[in-house]
DNA sequence: TTGAAAGCGCTAACAC
DNA sequence: GTGTTAGCGCTTTCAA
């Protein structure tokens, strides 16, 4: 490794001392026009570049922000990301980016490694929950901000950005029952499949999904939903399968995520049910396989880059400005209907 | 933000001299064991974290190595990223990750975020053939070990891991043409979505397809082998869409990847004609919507965790051993055959 | 076995 | 305007 040019070397040039040099270099004002030139001349012809962990220690800050997903397998925390370097790559922070494969005990030794790195600001997706409750507290409390995206952790006193899993859980649900009514059946038998009880999510998107039920009248029958081990295509499947084997067809289905919808999807048309004439499917949360399936699957949509822009500058100004307030950002998502659920869209 | 305990908070505790502490801490022999056994106490009773910024300036090492991919939206890039991160965790380095959209311009700007970082090394997919050639080979000059996997610059002397894209896809065009002389088709046309120019990968594999026509005295019309501008479903949808227009319906249809391969086979499919009937088709390095195709895509698979594994080890060879030889590491892929392009593999 | 002292490269009072 | 000096927190000679 050749040795790096320093402020040193370029004083020693220039027969000037380092702090003019490093006075230049930070724009300050107070540094004569002329030496100001040449400083910057002779900087950029020995290539000098500053030592980002000098900077760091002497000004105690290292200009690094955390971001902890539970995966970044599917494209959904990828997008996500995206946004959030490009944001920090404006304010010159890195970002160290962390995933723990949907386990609890991972996040937290992401968690430490991000504290160990000295991060300012911790961005995350809750891959558990309660399980780290105490360190976000911990890490609060440390000073180090946190920000919550996507899934966050209520009980903690932080900002989030989230969505109304609540509020769209049951509009797709009412999408599914008129779709249904439409076709002239006025007590549709809708199925549910739920997310695992460990996600935080799974609790609100089921609520919405039983209240749309009773708002509409319908009976609620408990075998009709059925709790997800995981989020995954095999998963959604293997349930999909049981519920056929007991002999039970439901008239539509909705389900905690895409994965667990495809999955079931496949399961039916193995057997050959049509979709969507006999049973009307909805996922939620716009995968990249959504518009892969035959039918197209209708999902919602989050609004992944306002998502990761929010979350991002939400957590600036909590850095910046270390006293501000938290904010429960909640935003708006989109119902995007398709094949699965709308014959009428079977065509796109 | 509270004070962080310092090893010289923890020496005056002690009452001893911090150069003490710091040896201690680092497990240094010469150290009593009974001081030894004092200090580790001390610390870990302070929570003592050490700053990892003034031991790096000290050391002269950030310990950080950083990884250039071309995107992170599909899900092949973070399977290898994943490997990478358990590597280097292991090793106590920290992982910076950057992405570059397919851009050349952003790439160079990931290079320059990350030689900033004082990284001790690179991984890097190249996104466009020779765009940034140069930048990589002042890096290695300047004693910054890179490593290539996936896409390299071979024109470098790096060290690199790879597969043979021209042997599988030779295989991959060789197996269609099997499948279709099978069904009685001596003649078979076999049409052929290159990847765009400025991917190194397209050439190989697009030399793979030809050379396989020519083993098995198959004419080989250019028109039946287009250049795609991009690697994506519509791509794929566009150019296969075009070609029906044109009234000409090929036999069977090897793709420089499998989201080409989708996007052609819904173009396909939309007209009414039938796969694996009509047409075989076959993508190239396994997507996670291979599966969810009906019917499901033949492709070829590489061994994403092999790739991570290998690339951080050569880097962190290269990194202990500044002097040590490249070494370009071929690893094998897999054909995986699905309905796509067997009839007997349809149920899967 | 330990302490004193120098230094990694940079910033920021405080002088002049 | 610019130089001097004192750190930031840690490691590492060199002495003792």
């Amino acid at each position: 490794m050749v040795h790096n040019p320093t402020i040193i070397d370029i004083a020693r040039e220039l027969g000037i001392s380092k702090s003019t040099v490093s006075r230049a270099l930070a724009g300050h004002p107070s540094v004569k026009e002329s030496t100001r030139k040449a400083v910057q001349e002779m900087a950029s012809r020995m290539r000098y570049k500053p030592n980002y962990m000098a900077r760091n220690l002497t000004k105690s800050r290292s200009r690094i922000i955390g971001v902890v997903v539970p995966e970044f397998i599917n494209s959904f925390f990828p997008r996500i990301i995206i946004q959030i370097q490009n944001f920090f790559e404006k304010e010159r922070f890195r970002v160290l980016i962390t995933q723990c494969d949907n386990s609890p005990e991972t996040e937290r030794r992401n968690l430490r490694l991000l504290e160990d790195s000295m991060v300012e600001g911790i961005l995350i997706s809750v891959t558990s929950k309660g399980a780290n409750t105490d360190y976000y507290n911990e890490l609060l409390a440390k000073g180090t901000p946190i920000v919550f995206f996507n899934r966050s952790d209520r009980s903690v006193d932080a900002s989030s950005v989230t969505i109304d899993d609540y509020k769209w859980s049951f509009f797709a649900t009412e999408h599914l029952i008129y779709m249904r009514r439409k076709l002239g059946q006025d007590n549709p038998s809708i199925m549910h499949i739920m997310g695992p009880e460990g996600i935080g999510l799974s609790a609100g998107r089921n609520r919405g999904y039983e209240d749309a039920l009773v708002k509409h009248h319908l009976t609620m029958s408990p075998e009709m939903a059925v709790r997800a081990a995981d989020i995954t295509r095999d998963e959604g499947c293997r349930l999909m399968s049981a519920m056929l084997d007991r002999g039970v067809l439901p008239d539509a289905l909705f389900c905690f995520n895409d994965h667990l919808a495809i999955g079931a999807m496949q399961a039916m048309l193995r057997r050959g049910i049509r979709i969507p004439q006999q049973v009307s499917v909805m996922g939620f949360s716009e995968s990249q396989s959504a518009l892969v399936t035959v039918p197209a699957l209708s999902s919602v949509a989050q609004p992944l880059e306002e998502i990761g822009k929010t979350a991002a500058a939400l957590l600036l100004r909590k850095i910046e400005t270390p006293g501000s307030e938290s904010v429960k950002a909640v935003l708006n998502a989109t119902l995007n209907i398709r094949g699965s659920s709308d014959p009428d869209a079977l065509n796109i």
